[in-house]
DNA sequence: GAATCAACTCAAAGCGCTTTGGTTGCCCGC
DNA sequence: GCGGGCAACCAAAGCGCTTTGAGTTGATTC
């Protein structure tokens, strides 16, 4: 059924369907409501790419998902931030249009996307240090919203994050409260900006308490069970071993639970940790007492506020960028306490 | 720029153009030549939207994944899913629209997508026992291939799978063989069809084996760390506690492995796990020896095959249905061990 | 009774592409 | 020298929608 025969069946021409569909005034209310009845039950519903050809917007949203063929990780908060955001142009009539590619030749997916017309705005995800899609879609003209920051940048953009800095400055300083002296940590890879920053609000709280900031009890590299098991293990063995870790992620915290497990101490009483919690939905940190005491910041919920932002600016392109920072929370849990006195 | 502009540019009609860069053959080399030469200096790409207004194809995928407002989780093999076929798509100059979608309204979406013509098929994620959306999509008419199949249904269709129930059969004799003869099963909810299927392999190996199946030690439930946790714990405060489990993801053998050790007993020595291994990329089992013995097949490879399925059945409509059935490795590591002697 | 106006409705152009059904010019054989 | 065949190219229609500019009513005013 097309707009078209809708129309022959109507009586009505494609004009005046097209119009009492999409809600113009020049339509009589009872032109109207037939209209609409009649669509509803020939089950019509327009064709989309006719109607993005004809109005010149896409009604798509782009993602573009960096796959590099070294590191093969498939970003585990991804599923939950699309979840979320999937959630706000549905609402909105939007399509959103998922690309995976090889990061060398992710500039070539982006002019193509403009040239191609196929989407009307893209999300940047996982955005690293001085990161060149920036300025690159700045370039294009393509209207996008940053999921996180990217220092180095100049030109301005709009971006949503976690304030990762003030998280981890206060993941540290609670530890550092209960007389931890020597805190391990775990951090995502360090080209990523958001590790970058844990890492200096991290590093600022070790100095603001007058400690040593030691290389060695800062280990950095792509956020797996295993990388936290290896490292955790690692820095139990160190002659000075840390009482406490600061883990990037539950599925890192996971790893370094299992060598403490391992090494015959007990998580919360010999050894604490904090981690940063994504709240993806299948990995639930416990019931009412959190098992991680965690900094909390909802990712899906992040991916509705980035939509909404990415909605608006394509709507009202000359508004300027807009940035939108969310605090985590610290939620106290069982895996943290008071540094042992040896 | 567009194919008016590129045309105009070259002093050649749309026509030849178009046929030049689509490889027809009533186009010269020198002009092909030319032609792909200046439509790569002027960046010129086919807007998607005319092409397949014209085509009549949608030159798109539709991935529709509910996301029930009641058990609000994302399946985590997700994400590995749709990066191997995203692989395909993209290679086939292809598109992947992703629809988060309320369970309540998923017929609606698929009647939309057909008649607004948004994707040229669509793939059917957790296919439940009798699933609706099987005869529904048949009698849309839109192609489809499942991931999983749907036990009860009586209408052909194409799908891959993995022999879950021959994974879980093999996995349950492995125990038996090794001595255990109270097997804890920790499936995912038994409405999905794979989880019936491994039940249905693990009660069949319990059965040859002359061993009774018994309710108390069969959980069933969304497939967190937190239900893996729960579980493990009852059963182990059990008057005859069971001496191995077998989970159906390494989240939930997380959760069973926390409680096996608060329990302070040793994993692969007093317990023993077999857990099935999707291969997620950022859930890696351990290195050259799997921590968790595991049936494994990779979800992304999975995710590739059946991109290429539903390529070949949209060009070959006629063709019929395909099926594909994958088989798990079993991978021996350390969590397996002989049943204890008490 | 003509002119004006508001309230509707419509035909047709155009979005950027593919594809049908040509046309043109050249070469070959009789 | 002429018709047929062929290689190379082209004009125009059409995909399903939106939108512009132009009617067509019927009621109201002078």
């Amino acid at each position: 059924m097309n707009l078209k025969q809708l129309s022959e069946n109507l009586g009505l021409s494609q004009t005046t369907v097209s119009r009492a569909l999409n809600g113009y005034p020049e339509v009589s209310e009872a032109t109207r409501n037939r209209v609409r009845l009649a669509a509803d039950q020939f089950g019509y519903s327009p064709n989309n790419r006719a109607k993005g050809l004809a109005t010149g917007k896409a009604l798509a949203i782009g993602h573009v998902i960096p796959v590099s063929s070294q590191h093969e990780v498939v970003n585990p908060i991804f599923a939950d931030f699309i979840a979320g955001a999937g959630e706000i142009y549905s609402r909105n009539g939007y399509e959103m249009t998922l690309c995976m590619v090889d990061d060398t030749n992710e500039e070539n997916i982006y002019r193509g996307m403009k040239s191609r017309r196929s989407v009307d705005g893209v999300v940047v995800h996982s955005p690293r240090m001085n990161d060149t899609r920036i300025p690159l879609l700045n370039d294009i003209g393509l209207p996008f919203v940053v999921h996180g920051r990217a220092t180095g940048t100049t030109a301005p953009y709009s971006w949503l994050d976690v304030n990762n800095r003030r998280a981890f400055h206060r993941a540290a300083q609670f530890l550092l409260d209960l007389g931890h002296r020597r805190i391990g940590l775990l951090n995502g890879l360090e080209v990523m900006d958001f590790a970058f920053r844990r890492r200096s609000g991290f590093e600022d709280a070790l100095r603001e308490n007058g400690l040593p900031v030691d290389p060695d009890l800062m280990r950095s590299g792509e956020m797996t069970e295993n990388f936290g098991h290896k490292h955790t293990r690692d820095m139990l063995h160190l002659h000075h071993p840390p009482t406490a870790f600061l883990a990037s992620s539950l599925i890192v915290a996971m790893g370094a639970r299992r060598a403490i497990e391992e090494a015959g101490l007990v998580m919360g009483r010999d050894v604490s940790i904090i981690t940063h919690d994504d709240v993806l939905s299948y990995l639930g940190n416990g019931g009412d007492v959190p098992i991680f005491t965690a900094t909390r910041s909802s990712v899906r919920e992040a991916g509705r506020r980035l939509a909404e932002m990415l909605l608006a600016e394509i709507a009202c392109p000359q508004q300027g960028t807009q940035s939108h920072l969310l605090e985590a929370e610290l939620m106290v849990g069982q895996s943290t306490g008071p540094a042992p006195t040896s």
